[in-house]
DNA sequence: CTATTATTAGAGTATATACTCTAGGTAGTC
DNA sequence: GACTACCTAGAGTATATACTCTAATAATAG
């Protein structure tokens, strides 16, 4: 693998590990035993190695946003929505974490991350859209669309660090997919109110496939609140 | 004022202005012309000072939270409510921009954290529960209502970091407590399809009060994308 | 007034961070 | 083999950051 290609993909992995304002280029460099020197021979600094990233993955989330116009939406197509862009959440987690500084730090990236968001919001409010024309919830005007795909967007980008805070230690080792996939529960639970009778019972128990578990022991005994309100 | 209370509130405010990570300790003794001898005889270091302020917004939404158990709730309660919780939001903005990166420095922060989320989710889901005794809204299971509960709490916490990155320029003097606010159509966004036939047009006038306004020109105009999708 | 305690100034330090510079190697091409 | 474009090492630097140390000054108590 070039070079190049290899400093993305390990700052990636150290970001989403430790923390953007944690891995410095220095980091990146020693990590990959190269010299600091090759490491900005490929970049000018660290946020061009971070757009990189992040061209990388609005390129993902486009992708798995495109909305087939050609025929009616399905339930497996909203299950898969709702699994990739959490799938996309994981890879590139570090970057909600520390994103208010990230667009601080970079005009370009706060220019196409406010594209990016509209885009998605676009793309939640055509799939309501296209729900509701398949009979699977009630159609719902266009202003109260677009206010609940603003919600659902709040939950999704936000549901990973809920879950981040809500553990009882840093170790971020203790955060898995299964666990950031539970968002998928929260956002199904927003759209519980508008399902058609017909669809009801397939959507809850979809649902019910991603409902939180109880946290294991060790979680519970360091918090010395006992089960959490929000896991039940 | 004493010394050490001066500190506490410089800090907040360039924090609230700068973010966190943008201030040092330095700075801030510079900004109160003291030394850092000076800063450093009242804290031990920068986490105590912001654990501290974290105390004081902790005391605040608690106050604000307490629900009278004593008399049913009304809708002036819920608007007083909402109307508090975003003007805590505001008061100590900085905190949940920087959230992850203190509760990773600071173990008493993230345990206090947690315990304060857990509180405030059950704040929640009590309004829900008094809401639905006075005839406000329908009553819901108690699964259910946690789960919206916690949907709008992520709505709370997280619309004040959605409307930074919704702004085309860093400049956050251009955020105001109004636009800030309209995180209470959003909230009341989520109420919407549970409330009584009795009270849905009280609701509906009330979450109309708080529906974002168009963005000024020079906002739409740096995007070049229009307006945004989200501001209909 | 004196002794003690609380407060402050300000110079200083160890460490980290983003990034630069020079010199040298490597691969392909004619 | 020589030319060229690409790649890499590694020492080095300017700046920043959190924090320390000493000595001096104010406030207070007896």
């Amino acid at each position: 693998m070039k070079t190049r290609d290899k400093i993305l993909l390990s700052s990636l992995d150290l970001f989403n590990e430790r923390g953007e304002r944690n891995v410095t280029t220095n980091h990146i460099a020693a990590h990959l035993a190269i010299s600091p020197g090759n490491l900005y021979y490929h970049f000018r600094n660290k946020s061009d190695i971070i757009y990189e990233i992040f061209l990388e993955y609005e390129k993902l989330v486009d992708f798995y946003l495109d909305i087939p116009e050609n025929r009616p939406i399905t339930l497996d197509d909203l299950t898969f929505y709702l699994e990739s862009v959490f799938d996309g959440l994981w890879s590139y987690r570090f970057f909600h974490r520390d994103l208010e500084y990230l667009l601080d730090s970079d005009q370009r990236l706060r220019q196409d991350y406010r594209e990016f968001t509209n885009r998605c919001l676009a793309a939640i409010s055509r799939i309501f859209e296209k729900l509701a024309e398949a009979g699977i919830i009630e159609p719902q005007p266009e202003e109260l669309r677009s206010a609940m795909s603003l919600n659902v967007w709040l939950v999704i980008t936000n549901w990973m660090a809920f879950l981040k805070t809500a553990h009882a230690s840093e170790a971020s080792a203790s955060l898995t997919l299964t666990e950031l996939k539970q968002g998928i529960y929260q956002v199904l639970t927003l759209e519980i109110p508008y399902l058609t009778a017909d669809y009801r019972e397939q959507v809850m128990t979809l649902r019910e496939k991603y409902r939180p578990r109880l946290p294991d022991a060790a979680d519970a005994s360091v918090s010395g609140q006992g089960e959490p309100i929000w896991n039940h």
